[in-house]
RNA sequence: GGGCAGUUAGCUCAGCGGGAGAGCACUCGCUUCACACGCGAGGGGUCACUGGUUCGAUCCCAGUACUGCCCA
């Protein structure tokens, strides 16, 4: 373990503030050498560990990063000073359509495509860029001062990491959950590959519904149906009706004659169709709707593809069509319905239409050969999980969506047709299929070109990371993990498959708890847009205000909900940290140093009390990081630091009304209790602080100075409340802090905070004459003579009106309460008991204001 | 179309069955020997609307309006 030698000169001890930008780098350093950030599988400590959720090897820190590694920094740092043996699992993700996609530009600016150079020379350049690039969001995490194990950065597509891909999904296919199939998938024609459902977003369009006669075959008459992809009608099969419809009842069974192209084409009943929707006769194109496809398999029905992968019209189609792109196929098609008199009326028609995620394009439903794994079973013990309490979630109502997506869940398309990624171990010789972990032997093998989804490879990120299938000794230490933090968009395509698949080859859940974090919006309440410009980029965040800074604004705005990002809670971080680095250098003014042990008999009350404040705060800290409430965590410390530490105790300390030693003592717990969520300026504090020993880092969680003392805090609020009342007067006389007053206190039991008060207040405690002004206050009452003329009674009466009447409404609002009979029968006794002891209070300072109000007017 | 959140001070958000809170912004005063990224004192709210439950509702229930998100 090493220590920083010297402290630089931006942070020296004669510095006003703290300087983020000078001083921030050589922490980072100090924590990594300090090897505290590497995992001991073999220590006896307890562990505790959290897999990050690994981001794009082609990212950049943005926003939800920002916060959700300031929270998992946040657990982890507060439980490695805790004593656990702590693992922050790192690593990224091969992301393998944005991976792809990236060096494909790349490659464009160079005039090639992928296929210019094969898959090989293509994958080998995907290596090399990542080689490049891949490090850029881990070097940013750590100047956000994240302290993940670097030393076990993992990469999905690493080695070991492939071969515990391959190894699921070759046991999963022998356990029979993966296999082939013709099916309906989400084409991506910008991509050229098929997308999972998860990938898909639907958009409202509006389209040209057509309605097109169809003739019956006996001649009888006609069929219209309504349409808003004539093209497809190419590959139609039948046309279906809904079995209740009057209209149609008659000619369910017979046929009719596709118009150009002749077919002729069954007419079937299925409750599918909705009778008012266009003329309520739908025509059936198995090969290209999702719905259709469905229908055509309960009746049966032949599926006949129109567009090919290519996006364009299947030369089958015959060459009146064929190549043409779906647009202009639709408009040949019209212009020759309209030829042959069988356009029947064209309207306008807004409905949702789905869209890839990924490139942007409009989603081609097709039928291709893909693999899929069934996840039903898998489903089952993840929804018992979650059931059971073995897995939670906090905020607790995400379990509700959990579960209802897990209910209904869907056969999951894996393969995608790209070269960046899992390759499938899968290798077909004719009709023969091989599905294993080496190639088979003989002649004639030849390997699946596609790659697994890349979610297929994330879902093995908690254990896949440790060594599995392994039996490694950090699988054995670490697994479960105990926490997984993430934004609510990868529930379903990341979260509910790792706890599928850690039961399925942990046999354990895979972590214990699942922490939803805020959605940081824009400003506008939208998600934070590159293309509209609303993004707030975290790294430039850093340079201006500090990580720490940035740490805490990011803590103190989320929620339970989403929010919107504000620049006004960075600025309030950075406060705090040029307030505590303030705080530190007064303490040490004044010879506060670390590891002081005071005997309890040195201790003042203003000791005492601030030493109860800081106990307080240090296990109300503990509950809240074990509740996941980080913006409450914020909000404690930093009223605890301004509003206790700096604006009373540390004023004490100046009157010699505190012990330095003591002050020393209570510092070094508030250090050790920000320092997980401000990592930087409490180290560069501690530093300074005489008699500090190691990194802030290494140092053991914070200690409750002292015992809660009821008493002392007693007296303070009372010392609180006298102050803040002369202070008070003297503004509303427009009077100067340092024009000296004679106060005389009746009843205030200020006890040893008596000089406290003089001194704070700035007044001398004494006899008064009888006509001085009375202040009227819960603890007593306060005496107050000051200096001839200075005295605004004009001020001083508005003050006692205004005081007098809500006074006054406070005292009807309670006699109120008391008259209703109801309300001294039903409510609990000590809540009316309450409202006759306001009663009382309440005449009692009304009758003081009333007395002073005529006093003054006189 | 179904579901889930939300609507509290000018702004961003806490609170949640018994006298409305924070930060920022605003007003006034202060070069107080740690800090003007500071200190002190203030002003500002029919807690979206309509009903219901209750002795009592910002808080619980139902409905309405608007906003956002998820799933079809």
């Amino acid at each position: 373990m090493t220590e920083p030698e010297n402290a630089s000169s931006a942070s020296g001890g004669s510095e006003l503030r703290y300087d983020p930008i000078a001083d921030e780098p050589r922490w980072v350093e100090a924590w990594d050498a300090s090897g505290a950030l590497r995992a001991d599988p073999e220590s006896r400590r307890p562990a505790y560990s959290i897999a990050i959720p690994p981001p794009n090897v082609t990212g950049a820190l943005h926003m939800g990063h920002a916060l959700n590694n300031s929270i998992q920094d946040v657990l982890i740092r507060s439980h490695r000073m805790a004593g656990f043996e702590t693992l922050w699992i790192c690593g990224t993700d091969h992301a393998g359509i944005a991976t792809q996609a990236q060096v494909e530009k790349a490659l464009a600016r160079e005039g090639l495509t992928r296929n210019d150079l094969g898959r090989e020379a293509f994958v080998e350049r995907v290596w090399a860029w990542r080689a490049e690039y891949g490090g850029t969001i881990i070097g940013q995490l750590r100047r956000l001062g994240a302290t993940l194990d670097f030393s076990r950065e993992r990469f999905t597509l690493d080695e070991g990491y492939a071969r515990a891909v391959q190894h699921t999904f070759v046991d999963l296919y022998n356990k029979g959950h993966v296999y082939r199939d013709n099916y309906m998938v989400n084409w991506d024609p910008g991509l050229g590959s098929a997308i999972s459902d998860l990938e898909v977003e639907d958009r409202e369009v509006t389209d040209a519904l057509v309605q097109i006669a169809y003739p019956l075959a006996d001649g009888s008459g006609e069929l219209i149906v309504a349409t808003v992809r004539p093209e497809t009608m190419l590959g139609d099969t039948a046309v279906a009706v809904h079995p209740d419809d009057e209209r149609y009842r008659h000619l369910v069974g017979a046929t009719c004659i596709l118009p150009l192209v002749g077919r002729e084409l069954p007419i079937v009943a299925d409750a599918y169709v909705k009778p008012e929707f266009g003329t309520g006769a739908l025509k059936i194109t198995p090969a290209h709707d999702p719905n259709d496809f469905e229908l055509a398999r309960r009746h049966d029905l032949p599926a006949i593809s129109v567009i090919g992968e290519d996006g364009h019209i299947l030369a089958a189609m015959g060459e009146r069509y064929a190549g043409l792109s779906p647009e202009q196929c639709a408009e040949r098609i019209m212009a020759d319905l309209q030829a042959e008199g069988l356009l029947r009326g064209t309207e306008s028609y807004t409905h949702t239409v789905p869209f890839s995620h990924r490139s942007g394009r409009r989603v081609e439903p097709l039928i291709s050969l893909q693999w899929f794994c069934d996840m039903k079973r898998l489903a089952e013990p993840a929804m018992a999980a979650v059931a059971d309490g073995s897995v939670t979630f906090t905020p607790a109502h995400w379990s509700g969506v959990y579960m209802r997506w897990m209910q209904e869940i869907r056969p999951w398309c894996l393969s995608r047709q790209l070269w960046w990624g899992h390759q499938l171990p899968v290798w077909y010789r004719g009709e023969e299929v091989f599905v294993g972990l080496d190639a088979p032997q003989g002649e004639g093998w030849e390997r699946d070109p596609d790659v697994l989804d890349t979610w297929f490879s994330s879902g093995l990120w908690p254990f896949a990371t440790l060594g599995w299938p392994e039996p490694t000794a950090e699988l054995a230490r670490f697994y479960p993990t105990n926490v997984l933090s993430t934004a609510r968009d990868i529930l379903f395509l990341w979260v509910a498959r790792m706890v599928m698949l850690g039961i399925e080859y942990m046999g354990e859940v895979p972590f214990a708890d699942v922490y939803i974090h805020s959605v940081i919006q824009a400003t506008d309440g939208r998600r934070m847009s590159k293309s509209l410009g609303t993004g707030v980029d975290p790294l430039e965040l850093i340079d201006e205000h500090g990580a720490d800074a940035l740490r805490f604004g990011l803590l103190l705005m989320s929620s339970q909900q989403d929010v919107r990002f504000s620049a006004d809670k960075i600025r309030q971080g950075r406060q705090l940290v040029t307030k505590i680095w303030n705080a530190t250098r007064l303490v040490i003014t004044r010879g506060g140093c670390a590891g002081a042990t005071t005997p309890p008999e040195a201790r003042t009350v203003a000791d005492r009390w601030m030493a109860s404040r800081v106990t307080e705060a240090i296990e109300l800290g503990a509950e809240l990081i074990a509740r996941y409430e980080f913006s409450r965590l914020a909000d404690v410390i930093y009223h605890l630091v301004f509003d206790e530490f700096c604006d009373w105790y540390l004023e004490l300390l100046k009157r010699d009304e505190a012990t330095p030693e003591v002050a020393g003592d209570l510092l070094e717990q508030i250090l050790a209790l920000v320092h997980p969520m401000m990592p930087f300026v409490t180290e560069a504090c501690w530093e300074q602080l005489p008699g500090a020993d190691g990194l802030m880092l290494l140092h053991a969680p914070p200690r409750p100075p002292g015992a809660r003392d009821a008493q002392a805090e007693a007296l303070a609020n009372t010392l609180q409340q006298a102050v803040t009342a002369v202070r008070a007067w003297r503004s509303r006389h427009a009077m100067s802090p340092r024009t000296g007053l004679t106060v005389t206190l009746d009843g205030f039991a200020l006890g040893e905070f008596a000089p406290a008060f003089a001194g704070l207040a700035n007044v001398e405690i004494g006899p008064v004459a009888d006509d001085a002004q009375v202040l009227a206050l819960e603890a007593g009452q306060l005496r107050i003579v000051a200096p001839a003329g200075e005295v605004d009674t004009a001020a001083e009466i508005a003050r006692l009106r205004a005081e007098l009447e809500r006074v006054e409404r406070e005292l009807t609002r309670a006699e109120a309460m008391l008259v209703n009979e109801r309300f001294v029968a039903r409510a609990p006794a000590a809540l009316v008991d309450a409202e006759r002891e306001k009663v009382r209070r309440f005449s009692g300072e009304r009758d003081v204001l009333a007395e002073q109000i005529g006093a003054l007017g006189t």
